[in-house]
DNA sequence: CATTGACCTCAACCTTACATGAGGTTTTAT
DNA sequence: ATAAAACCTCATGTAAGGTTGAGGTCAATG
């Protein structure tokens, strides 16, 4: 593939294979996340995937939303609210990224609370104390455990 | 169960049920624990398990290590430094709490460095640009992506 | 024009971290 | 003493996020 080109230069369409070695996921990969709704494009004549070359920043925005922590089925949702054959607009990108900016912000702040008790615990040798804050964190509902 | 108890009022040994009550973990959580070698116990007369209450202090180390981001594997390799029957002392306890610390705070950094180019990524609109640190962080190696 | 690499689909498999249920035993409570 | 609650083992299921392989087609190249 990346015969047909752009005067610039640029391949016009792109096949799987282009896809996975300019984005860095594999061919299946790609394909899975077809069947679950994350990617898409069209087939030519003889079936094969072809995608504009839109695809690659969407892949990119994928695999970064990943790293915030979202599963494929949040990152699904909110790409829904973004043109698939298109590039999204600067807006269209602020109002999501902003979203997952602030998942990746309370996600961080969790961890960082974590921390902070676990550098409690680590000077008073505890665990052993009935009010342990990391024994029974405050984000964990459901029956609380008793005291130990 | 919780029938026989020490002068102070505790009691002496714990089954599964009394464990999974006073840890938050199911009993089906306790059993998998302990094919995966993470946890044990003995075993009464009529085939039962039976724990110290060192157990529960156990178990709420491993549930700490998991909101770290720890896989039951590195919390099995990090448990087997620790007494299994008898309490850690404190400073088991500080040179294993330590490395957690360590690994929740580089997780704490990666997301925080995230954030931040997220951030720059918002205010700019980028993804389109060649060099976007989004795009091919440092952190994962093998074939970077080619330019898009 | 034949071959080889790239694609196709579909099914099965993998890992992590458990949950569920069947069929049978042990404890506990009345 | 008996019923109910709790346990036991072992097999199977679930969910996420893919990977692998078989069997067959398409397309780029000498």
């Amino acid at each position: 593939m990346e015969k047909r080109t752009t005067k610039s230069g640029l391949p016009k369409e792109l096949s799987v294979g282009d896809v996975a070695r300019r984005s860095g996921v594999t061919v299946s990969t790609l394909h899975f996340y077809e069947t679950k709704g994350l990617v898409s494009g069209y087939r030519n004549a003889g079936n094969q995937r072809r995608y504009p070359r839109s695809i690659l920043r969407r892949v990119a925005v994928i695999r970064i939303a990943q790293r915030a922590g979202l599963s494929l089925s949040e990152i699904r949702e909110a790409l829904k609210t973004l043109p698939d054959g298109r590039p999204p607009t600067m807006r269209d990108w602020r109002r999501m990224s902003g979203t997952w900016r602030q998942a990746l912000q309370d996600r961080i702040e969790n961890l960082t609370k974590l921390r902070d008790q676990l550098d409690l615990c680590i000077g008073c040798g505890c665990l052993s104390l009935t009010d342990c804050p990391l024994r029974n964190p405050g984000d964990i509902k459901g029956k609380s455990p008793q005291i130990i």
